[in-house]
DNA sequence: CACTCCCGCCAATTA
DNA sequence: TAATTGGCGGGAGTG
């Protein structure tokens, strides 16, 4: 044993006991010393819940010197093994350790090894980056603590950190529940854009750099005024959680935490001093610097970048500066996405957050929102806690379970499950392939940049399956819809006009048939993956700029608006079934696009239209199509960007890509136009398509969908004729799926959410309705502003009852539809109409719909967010205030009535 | 000596 | 009131 322990201990380093291991084996006292005496024996017995606790506590009472090797071990352990009971390990330490043993322990472990950075690791390494979505980690501090071998007090530095990022939260006394870095863009988005408030207009101003941020430090202590901190910080930190707690102190430690990594975010160099980051951090603080104060911020600082470090969202640097070396910290987290959204936000609704997907829907809320959006991002990203807000945006349906909602929301965290697991994976692969980047999202960003697309939408992954499922009906049949959607494309300009909002109602289009209004995102949400999309997209936000905002949502609603005009189609399988769909199509090319593939769903994007594309050809107007162009390329190119986006997103992206484009490929049937709009898109884009679809097989369960733009309505209806009418931009099909799909709701999907279980075939529920269930039939939705007022105002609904769900088809599309029927519910969303092709069933779909207003509602905000500016400055006042959030929620949420 | 930052007291919050 | 959280700063380790 004595070998065995001496190396061991060796490597390691005791927490506590290091002293004693020297002590030890240099003969000294062998049991603890002197030097540090020790806790250690204290500590011991803490955790006698922990697996390995019992073997510790026996060790322990067999002898301390046992205790304090444990210990040791543990902290040695490799990262890997630190989930490693404590037992197993030794006998690697040992190994390992054996050469040096005394060396190292003479040596001393040494505060080194105690670092935080270093346990950090270790608390890392017991936990997946990526955590399925199903399953939940708990994390007991406890538990952690004695496990690491540490005080208690040590693990809440870490965990105070990793709370601030929102790769935890806390779900009651001493537990914390793992998330990973499913959100971590998301959340990195977010601090980046409140850094930009907060900080930002300081930075861009002054901005060079590192001395810069001097200076910008200084300025902002006096520009910013309070209200902007904090705004940050509520929405920041507080999260959902706290916020109730918020007047806590949650102070330091997490906001200051969100406040260092929003000071990466924005600068531009990426590097930050501590001594700036003190400066600017001391709250503003404060004017009163105080030797002390600042030290002690400094203090803090270290314990952060520690654990940020850990991360391996920046890392140690020495920046020279005039007077001379300081120490500074540089950014190489992901930054991109950051980046992008934040352009694309403001700059053009476009901009795209796929990436964001993922964090998914969180983001869209967020986006959505203006101000406001920050609530909900807290709202959203404690998962734990059900955002308020969030659910009720989402869910129409009061009832469910509050992560249900989230989930589908957010991206919930848990809901998804399988989907984000998979969409994780993806992820991950899709880093590793990249290159890493954690963000994806920015590839994908990039990507879109560069086309121009953006995303139009950004793909949530539903969780569960069930819950949203549409289920294709067998009907599904619908084969959709093809939409042809050169039609669709609106203007542009109406896009524009539309813009947001709401006017969804409908616009006309070409055709003159009212389309929805495009700019509404919608989401879709595959059954068995759920992705939601959002569309949005445009760029259209030339004109407008609404969306700026920044919120995703009102980029999807701009890409909606965009889209628009394409069409989607649909096909999955079903189309075979009945595929027919009219068709007529339309230019084939267009848009459609099948796949049949797979369940997988795909994600559908939407493109957003660049600007510049050629593509636009069709439908030039409609910015809208293009962008969708540009989304199927990606998503043809898919591969290539896809994936990434899909990462975002989640996977789904990955999935819907591969199965898109397989599909795409295999549906031949699809009028190779769609493929060759996608080519060309990726050539030049010259499509417009806009449409996403997706499609599952039939069999399988994988839906379709599609967004397109517009069109779906047209599509949609078959025939339809065109209608382009509908602005929808998305629809889904459900493939048959079955069962369930997913839903989705444009926007607004709030309300769907409710899930519908079930896979049976039923379809469409949306979940909203659910209650439909049963109903099998596919569900259309789109987004259609026109359709679907209802919320509008901000009424919010929260639960809707399922059935209303339905909603509201717009007459047009209802003719349209007609020919379809919806069945099931649709989803409220406003903007989303769903149509069933037959079955009315389930939900009572009433028209409630049409209220216009939803758009809105759904994303609330998107005009609103709009100006990300002042959304800004709104947040200040509101942001905090859940009342924002409420607002949105309310709106959004279907509301109906 | 300066930089880091561990350690743990003890206050604020919670349960 | 006990337990949990977590601010805070002394002061030690490191280079």
């Amino acid at each position: 044993e004595n070998i065995f322990d001496r190396p061991k201990m060796a490597p390691k380093t005791p927490i506590k006991n290091e002293p004693i291991d020297l002590s030890k084996q240099k003969g000294c006292t062998p049991e603890r010393n002197p030097i540090t005496p020790v806790k250690i024996i204290d500590r011991p017995q803490p955790d006698p819940w922990t697996p390995t606790a019992n073997l510790k506590i026996l060790v322990s009472a067999a002898s301390p010197d046992m205790r304090d090797r444990e210990k040791k071990k543990e902290l040695f352990r490799p990262i890997e093994n630190s989930e490693q009971s404590d037992t197993p390990d030794s006998l690697q330490y040992d190994i390992v350790d054996d050469n040096t043993v005394d060396e190292f322990e003479k040596q001393r472990p040494s505060r080194k090894q105690k670092s935080l950075g270093l346990l950090c690791q270790k608390f890392l390494a017991r936990y997946p980056n990526y955590p399925l979505s199903t399953e939940k980690t708990t994390i007991s501090l406890d538990e952690v603590a004695s496990i690491l071998g540490v005080e208690r007090r040590r693990i809440y530095d870490i965990v105070n950190v990793l709370e601030s990022l929102h790769l935890v939260s806390r779900v009651a006394k001493n537990q914390y529940c793992w998330h990973g870095r499913h959100n971590l863009c998301q959340t990195l988005k977010m601090l980046q854009d409140a850094g930009e408030l907060q900080y930002g207009e300081l930075m861009t101003s002054q901005h060079k750099e590192q001395d810069l941020d001097y200076k910008f430090a200084e300025q902002k202590k006096e520009t910013i005024p309070d209200s902007q901190d904090r705004p940050l910080l509520d929405f920041s930190e507080p999260d959902c959680t706290s916020a109730s707690a918020n007047s806590r102190k949650d102070k330091s430690l997490r906001i200051m935490s969100q406040k260092f990594v929003m000071l990466f975010l924005v600068s531009k160099t990426k590097i930050v001093t501590l001594d700036i980051a003190a400066k600017i951090l001391i709250e503003e603080t404060q004017d009163t610097v105080d030797h002390s104060k600042f030290k002690t911020k400094v203090r803090r600082l270290y314990d952060i970048a520690n654990v940020l470090t850990s991360l391996g969202l920046i890392k140690k640097v020495h920046v020279t500066e005039e007077r001379g070396r300081k120490p500074a910290f540089k950014w190489i987290g992901p930054v991109e996405f950051p980046e992008n959204t934040d352009e694309l936000r403001r700059h053009s609704p476009t901009s795209d957050p796929l990436p964001e997907t993922q964090r998914g829907a969180c983001a869209h809320y967020q986006t959505s929102a203006t101000g406001k959006q920050r609530f909900t991002r807290h709202t959203s990203f404690n998962s734990a806690q059900p955002c308020e807000a969030t659910r009720r945006k989402v869910s129409s349906e009061p009832n469910r379970p509050h992560q249900e909602r989230q989930a589908y929301i957010v991206n919930s965290d848990e809901n998804h499950s399988k989907m984000i697991n998979l969409a994780a994976v993806c992820r991950q692969k899709t880093e590793e392939d990249i290159g890493n980047k954690p963000c994806d999202t920015e590839m994908i960003l990039n990507s879109a940049k560069d086309s121009n697309v953006t995303l139009p939408f950004s793909l949530l992954r539903v969780p569960g399956d069930s819950d949203f499922c549409v289920n294709p009906l067998p009907q599904a049949v619908f084969p959709v819809v093809q939409a042809d959607v050169p039609n669709f494309s609106l203007p542009i300009g109406i896009s524009s006009q539309a813009s947001h909002p709401f006017t969804p109602v409908a616009f006309k289009t070409e055709n003159g048939k009212p389309t929805l209004v495009p700019n509404q995102p919608f989401l879709c949400f595959p059954s068995s993956s759920l992705f939601m999309l959002c569309g949005g997209l445009q760029e259209s936000n030339l004109s407008e700029p609404l969306p700026a905002a920044g919120d995703l949502g009102s980029r999807s609603a701009e890409a909606h608006a965009a889209v628009p005009p394409t069409v989607c189609q649909k096909r999955s399988s079903h189309k075979c079934s009945s595929p027919s769909a009219p068709v007529d199509d339309e230019e084939p090319a267009a848009k459609k696009q099948t796949l049949e593939h797979s369940d997988l769903p795909l994600s559908l994007v939407v493109p957003k239209k660049p600007s510049e594309s050629p593509k636009a050809e069709y439908s030039p107007g409609s910015g809208c199509s293009a962008a969708v162009h540009l989304e199927m390329n990606r998503l043809d190119v898919a591969s290539s960007t896809v994936p990434e986006v899909a990462d975002k997103k989640s996977t789904k992206s990955l999935a819907c890509q591969e199965q898109e484009k397989q599909s795409q490929k295999k549906d031949p049937d699809d009028p190779p136009a769609g493929n060759e709009h996608i080519s060309k898109e990726n050539a030049n884009q010259p499509f417009q398509p806009q449409y996403l679809y997706v499609q599952p097989t039939a069999g399988l369960n994988s839906f379709n969908f599609l967004f397109s733009a517009n069109q779906t309505s047209g599509a949609i209806s078959l025939a339809a004729n065109q209608l382009p009418s509908l602005s929808v931009p998305c629809v889904m099909v459900p493939s048959g799926a079955l069962t369930s799909f997913p839903l989705i709701c444009s926007p607004s999907f709030t309300s769907p959410l409710s899930p519908v279980p079930d896979g049976s075939s039923a379809s469409a529920t949306t979940n909203f309705s659910m209650s439909s269930l049963a109903s099998t039939t596919p569900v259309f939705i789109s987004t259609t502003a026109v359709v679907t007022p209802k919320v509008s105002p901000a009424p919010l609904v929260d639960p809707q009852p399922p059935a209303h769900a339905a909603l509201h088809l717009s007459p047009v599309l209802t003719r349209s539809c007609s020919a379809v029927k919806l069945d099931s519910p649709v989803c409220r969303g406003h903007p989303v109409s769903l149509l069933k092709l037959q079955q009315p069933s389930s939900a009572p779909v009433t028209p409630k719909s049409i209220r216009p207003a939803h758009h809105e509602a759904f994303f609330k905000t998107p005009r609103s967010l709009g100006d990300p500016v002042a959304w800004k400055k709104n947040e200040g006042n509101q942001t905090r205030n859940a009342s924002s959030v409420q607002r949105r929620l309310e709106i959004s949420s279907t509301s109906p009535d």
